[in-house]
DNA sequence: AACCAGGAGAGAG
DNA sequence: CTCTCTCATGGT
């Protein structure tokens, strides 16, 4: 239906949509990025939900004073399940949010020291995935976002334009796959913040088009 | 008015 | 290990 281009190579891939879109300069917050508290909990509460929805629960807790780990890990449950209602499913995700900001404060003090301890990238990555609530895409999300650590978030989009711009073939791939395979092409981590910004922005352009076409999405 | 959004966990087979 | 269900609001 549309003639897709198709990429042989991740490199290619990135520079078609960096050329197309520029620099997206994710993940949007206020002030220093780096240990930035902000991003872990967008991180967490747009789990499967639209930025959109995220962004008015962002703003009800910043008027609460509760966009800290330290103030999330004291508030109570009922109080941030008020503040986060827009982003849906926030029974699960308040509770999610106060575990993860209680395991934070209690055992690193804050974000900037769970990073900085003396573990490998991939042992602070299985160290979030101990945290229940904070899967692959969220971990992820949160060592190269806020951590600047060189690891490549996969997500739906990622899986469903590989495959329609022919960078992946079989179905075999799944998320370790994938993030393996660009990580193998891609070290340098503002690329990589990039590379997963660009597509879902390249994700969200396609589903729009296709919308239009009167079609579900494009997977 | 169905359908999906920058997922993850629990349960079943 | 791989499916399937559930969680829930807001926009199209």
């Amino acid at each position: 239906m549309l003639n897709m281009r198709h990429f042989k190579r991740i490199l290619d891939f990135y520079n078609y949509l960096y050329s197309k879109y520029g620099p997206q300069n994710w993940w949007p917050c206020e002030g220093e990025k780096y240990g930035n508290d902000e991003i872990a909990i967008g991180a967490i509460l747009t789990q499967n939900t639209s930025w959109k929805n995220v962004e008015k629960a962002i703003q009800r807790l910043r008027e609460r004073g509760l966009l800290s780990l330290k103030s999330i890990s004291c508030a109570d449950l009922e109080t941030i399940k008020e503040a986060i209602k827009s982003s849906g499913f926030y029974n699960q995700k308040a509770e999610r949010l106060k575990l993860f900001a209680e395991y934070i404060i209690c055992k690193h003090k804050s974000l900037r020291n769970f990073f900085e301890q003396n573990k490998s990238v991939l042992d602070l990555r299985q160290e979030l995935l101990s945290i229940k609530g904070i899967g692959k895409e969220t971990a992820d999300s949160i060592l190269l976002y806020a951590g600047f650590k060189p690891i490549f978030v996969v997500d739906k989009y990622t899986l469903r334009l590989f495959k329609l711009y022919g960078i992946i073939d079989d179905e075999k791939f799944d998320y370790e796959a994938i993030r393996l395979l660009v990580e193998s092409e891609i070290k340098d981590v503002n690329m990589l913040q990039e590379f997963h910004a660009l597509i879902v922005r390249e994700g969200k352009n396609l589903n729009k088009k296709f919308a239009n076409q009167k079609q579900t999405n494009f997977g």
